[in-house]
DNA sequence: ATCGTTATTGCAACTAGTTGCAATAACGAT
DNA sequence: ATCGTTATTGCAACTAGTTGCAATAACGAT
């Protein structure tokens, strides 16, 4: 049976090279458990590769996102953050108190379906980030307290 | 019966004032038929108020988004773009061609609820943009030509 | 109509992110 | 192991977006 290739494999046989900067980058999202900033990660990849600049680190982010190898998010307040494409999930965010919680990707699995009966639409990402108000915040403002 | 107050009487009533500044831009946002960029709002609004800096611009934005007057999306490459709040639709974009399709919101009612029920998150933006690969594309590829 | 409170603006200095171009270095072919 | 092609990097100059602070001006109260 033929080998399965890697997402890295793939990469080069796109005619994509794998630098150390672009190994390093991926690595540090690997690591990390959460959503970095691209400032963040410049951080930390820079003590390995000394000469990093943050140009490569905003364009490494744009490709490995493109690739799908990393997940973008924009959880509000503007700036993007960056996260290690593991598993399928989005989030969902308390507009009132900020509290963040994951949920899983085949709770849209339905929906993306119904986009691709309706609209043709093949959908693959994978990563949304929907603002609302968590139980807490609903409770306390009902309460009508002031 | 009580009267129905506007958008912008429940914004004063919230102590929020409304500056020439912040109605010129939601004017611009108003009469605009698609979504404007942030520099290409400036750069209508200060011909009207010509003191008008960019911070304001930006700041304003932000704010209008929170308060749900203004919606934002992230359509791929980086920047943000703002639209008038009119009606709830979402973006599917195309990842390969860049084609655009609004979607209702009525399609996404569901999937709230369901976060509701799941979650106790109360969802209400309303405004997501979707990537994926549009039938066109999905059938050039397909056809394996090269 | 005038006044006081304080949210909002403009300013200026900043941080975040992008782009064109020449130099570098992956990587397939020899 | 070496070479050539060309994708990617670093650099530097740029554009986009943010923030603290003093001055301004909305707007409710008189």
């Amino acid at each position: 049976m033929a080998k399965r290739y890697s997402d890295l494999d793939w990469l080069r046989e796109q005619g994509y090279r794998l630098t150390p900067q672009r190994l390093a980058i991926l690595e540090v999202l690997k690591q990390a458990d959460g959503h970095l900033s691209p400032t963040e990660i410049f951080n930390q990849v820079v003590q390995e590769i000394p000469g990093l600049t943050e140009a490569t680190v905003y364009r490494t982010l744009n490709f490995l996102a493109e690739q799908g190898l990393v997940l973008v998010a924009h959880l509000g307040r503007g700036q993007l953050v960056y996260e290690f494409a593991e598993h399928d999930h989005h989030h969902l965010v308390c507009r009132n108190c900020g509290e963040m919680q994951e949920i899983d990707h085949r709770q849209l699995k339905q929906l993306y379906d119904n986009f691709l009966d309706d609209t043709g639409y093949q959908i693959n990402t994978i990563h949304a980030t929907f603002f609302g108000f968590c139980p807490e915040c609903i409770a306390n403002n009902r309460s009508g307290s002031k």
